[in-house]
RNA sequence: GCCGGGGUUGCCGAGAGGUAAGGCGCCAGCCUGGAGAGCUGGUUCCCGUUUUGGGAGCGAGGGUUCAAAUCCCUCCCCCGGCGCCA
């Protein structure tokens, strides 16, 4: 949620905002007009509360005097007053929450160097890194994606694809999980379930270190606190709910670490808090039918180690710069080659204020695929979940950054791409190794 | 799940139908060579204002009443005990 005081003092910069997202801008001047009528509600409502308050003492002076019959004919007059102070509480209460719900809609305002742009296209490209393995028929997109800027190798052999290899190799089992779950769910077997808990131990070691705190959250959390961290487009398309229960299906760790400290009032020597979240993550995935739809690309569940920041406005852009770096340095580490792309202003989800991807390159589907997603949410979150901190001129909102350090099955994914050799043997990432006892994994078991 | 105790302002904590004591912390002013102590005022949210001001707020939501932190319902959370469980 916006300062409504920035839609009353500077309605271009909301208004701006949302034009740059391809929004429409008239969201801003609908949402300010419901706000003078309810300020006008509210100063009558005031009044008559007050006129009530006044004769309510004096009743009650009345009666310890014992000047009953005069108390009694002002409480008549009370209650006639009443009646009128609840036909405009109910309007103002009817008005306050029509504003309330479209400032929620208005989404953040976003930074001013972020590019504008209306779709995945208009994306831009900032950083390569590392040497792609690319197929013979896939040097005209690489070279495409890149322009020229990432070093890269023609591979002669043919690569397989993770739905087909996996199964084959007895490493995850889709079929079944359909008949048991249904489409875009796994069974992970063997070697591969290793490797998942090897990768997001390494991750987790890895921002430890760091001093970033570990935390395993709530799964499921109340739809209030999922209310402050979401909006409402990803609350209807993404978020699984639980059937006669106040409990919804984290999406990802940020939510319930966002929600944490709602309604808390922190010491500023406590920030910036920075926290190292793993957690399974349930997304509905609607509307992404036909995309994705096999293996374990795109699922309704997967683990996921999160970077998740409480910050002081002035360092929440250093930090967003950090979590990127860290994520970048994972991925390095791994050896798998990426590059690190800013979402222009069209793709930016309403909480985003600016956001960065890493892409990593899978050669078998010849694009880079997003793995990684960095964003800085401001004060957005921090004000619908009342997360404040006290500064010499009062309680200020916090701000909020979260991004992935490793979403297990992405990065499995792209390991079984880059790094699967002419017999099919999948060599496990060096750093992996210390992890997972094994170095590679063959075809047939070993 | 059952029984009992509890949830009050940044923190602690009184108030048990009559309109939120007190302490601490913090901020400002006075005082001081400076600091401290002391004194004075302020210290949640909303509306209004040149100023004076008004309203809301006692875990959440309803109800009773002229008037609710206080009485009555429903729910949430915390503490203790019992039960159940990994």
């Amino acid at each position: 949620m916006i300062d409504i005081r920035l839609l009353r003092e500077n309605i271009d910069v909301v208004r701006e905002s949302i034009r740059k997202r391809g929004g429409d801008p008239s969201l801003a001047d609908e949402t300010l007009s419901l706000d003078i009528r309810w300020r006008e509600l509210q100063r009558e409502l005031d009044s008559l509360r007050h006129r009530r308050n006044v004769l309510s003492v004096e009743i009650g002076k009345m009666l310890r005097e014992g000047r009953r019959e005069e108390a009694e004919r002002l409480k008549e007059e009370v209650r006639a007053l009443n009646a009128r102070i609840e036909e405009v509480e109910r309007e103002t209460e009817r008005v306050k929450q029509k504003r309330d719900l479209m400032l929620r809609r208005i989404p953040n305002i976003i930074h001013p160097d972020v590019p504008v742009g209306e779709s995945e296209e208009d994306n831009v490209p900032v950083r390569f890194w590392g040497k792609a393995r690319v197929q013979e028929i896939h040097v005209g997109d690489f070279l495409a994606a890149t322009g020229g800027k990432m070093d890269y190798e023609v591979i002669p052999h043919a690569l397989k694809s993770h739905v087909d290899l996996l199964p084959a190799m007895d490493l995850a089992d889709f079929e079944r999980a359909a008949k048991v779950a249904g489409a875009r769910f796994y069974y992970l077997k063997r070697d591969l379930v290793i490797l998942e808990m090897a990768l997001e131990r390494f991750a987790l070691d890895f921002l430890v270190e760091k001093g970033y705190i570990p935390v395993k959250p709530p799964l499921m959390i109340r739809r209030g606190a999922m209310e402050g961290v979401t909006d409402f487009a990803t609350f209807e398309e993404m978020i699984y709910g639980v059937e006669g229960e106040d409990l919804y299906l984290i999406a990802t760790a940020e939510h319930p670490l966002a929600a944490m400290h709602m309604g808390e009032i922190l010491e500023e020597k406590a920030l910036p808090m920075k926290f190292a979240g793993i957690s399974p993550c349930f997304r509905k995935e609607a509307g992404a039918h036909g995309r994705d739809t096999k293996g374990i690309f795109r699922v309704h569940n997967f683990d996921k180690v999160e970077q998740f920041a409480i910050a002081r406005p002035e360092e929440s852009w250093s930090i967003l710069d950090e979590f990127v770096e860290n994520a970048e340095e994972i991925y390095r580490r791994l050896g798998l080659p990426y590059r690190v792309v800013e979402i222009c202003s069209g793709e930016l989800g309403a909480v985003a204020a600016r956001k960065y991807d890493i892409e990593v390159w899978m050669p078998v589907q010849g694009k880079f695929r997003e793995v990684v997603s960095a964003t800085n949410a401001t004060d957005y979150q921090a004000r619908r979940l009342m997360i404040r901190y006290r500064t010499p001129d009062g309680f200020v909102p916090v701000h909020t950054v979260n991004a992935t350090a490793v979403a297990t099955t992405r990065t499995m994914v792209a390991i079984v791409e880059n790094f699967q050799d002419e017999e099919g043997v999948i060599h496990i990432p060096r750093v992996l190794r210390e992890y997972t006892g094994f170095d590679a994994i063959r075809p047939g078991g070993d």
